[in-house]
DNA sequence: GAGTTTTTTTAAGCTTTTCTTATGATTTAT
DNA sequence: ATAAATCATAAGAAAAGCTTAAAAAAACTC
């Protein structure tokens, strides 16, 4: 379930709000044109938005005061595109907290990338931090919490139980020996006549299939050893 | 306690690193320069910046490089300053991670108009987790005031009951082992046969029990640790 | 420095997990 | 086909981990 992007652009000259629209819908964003500071207003109440751009010379109400209203109520990035190109109104256009400032004529590609550039850096902000998750048919596991859920129910696996999914999750295609195993797991060294993984590995697979019996996870490797089952 | 701002300024011409250098002194930000690719590595693993100033020409290591390295590893803020002004440059360079691109020779107010605006919306993304309220069933903790209230009822905790609620409360999710839990809280390193963050654990558990006792908060992963209950 | 509070240690009882053992099943080798 | 090797599983003993109370030690308070 992606989310998509808007992008309102304030801009009054027809061309090239149009051009600016083009540009960001060619990068797979969502433009919506408001051709006045009025207009802008209206926009900016109904939606939530990812990304303004503003030009500072606009009918109805000056880029200023936009800025103004923007910045003071939430922290939507603005790039300000403007034809003022003194060093005065870039500086305070900027100072007055727009995140970026384009001097017209400017470059299709240049404001492309700016673009890219400041949604990159305002979407890694408010994302919400990746949890840590393998994931192997309908097995969910998540690293941080230490949970387990297969086929929708969450499973209460013992630490050995636990440290073996993992160890197997994170190297699907891997077989992994019963010396492997006990020396990843146990921490300590394997002395071959042991039928203790065995017995976690029953104990492993009794829960898996308990979640979901239509489906097998664990697969024994005569005389090798056991690997996911793919 | 206010947390110094750490600006790397990468630039192998003296006078412009020394002018770059003072810009970002004046806005009350700690400037390091830097003279070489291979220098700037060195302090970019030593340190945590807040934002790096970056040439592209550069003697030791060309500026791309150093910018690989910074994106691939975290998400510091990059500002490029180049004098290659070539539309081409700008976008590979916004392309390749960098925030903004400022083309030599500079305006001294834009460069530190710029500084600033990207330092704002990186603080805003890295300050806007840090609530100072969390909240977590009828557990309410202000971390301000320090204040724990569970259930409309006020609790009276030792540190230590505290800082343990308080990491557990910012990390619902997880599953602190004890040996997390004490290299965290007590910050010394664990040794194995301890008890006494169970027994911490048990009076926090009795005294939020006490003020709710149709709930649990705490919850025992055996063999692993410990986790907010949810 | 005596009293109070907090923290740590100790120890006993309890719960859960782990390991061992035993037996039966399955696969491979001859 | 039969023996040998390897694996699966159940059950119970042993070990490890957790909880809690209470005492000892340490850290504050006045």
């Amino acid at each position: 379930m992606e989310q998509q992007i808007n992008v309102l652009v304030i801009e009054d000259d027809n061309d090239i709000n149009q051009l600016l629209c083009r540009i960001i819908k060619k990068s797979n964003y969502f433009p919506q044109p408001a051709y006045s500071g009025t207009e802008a207003l209206i926009y900016l109440e109904k939606k939530n938005w990812d990304l303004v751009l503003l030009d500072l010379m606009l009918p109805g109400m000056t880029g200023e005061e936009i800025l103004e209203k923007i910045t003071s109520k939430d922290s939507i990035p603005v790039i300000i595109i403007s034809a003022k190109s003194e060093q005065q109104t870039k500086v305070k256009g900027l100072r007055s907290g727009a995140d970026d400032f384009i001097s017209k004529p400017f470059d299709v590609e240049e404001v492309s990338a700016r673009i890219d550039s400041l949604l990159r850096r305002y979407k890694r902000a408010i994302e919400a931090p990746k949890r840590n998750q393998v994931v192997h048919k309908d097995i969910q596991l998540d690293l941080d919490a230490k949970m387990v859920v297969v086929n929708g129910i969450s499973l209460t696996l013992t630490v050995r139980e636990y440290t073996i999914l993992v160890l197997l999750m994170t190297s699907p295609n891997k077989v992994f020996s019963k010396s492997n195993l006990f020396e990843s797991v146990w921490n300590e060294p394997f002395h071959g006549d042991d039928n203790t993984v065995n017995v976690h590995m029953s104990n492993l697979r009794n829960k898996l299939s308990k979640a979901n019996p239509n489906e097998e996870y664990i697969e024994t490797i005569w005389g090798m050893g056991y690997r996911l089952k793919s």
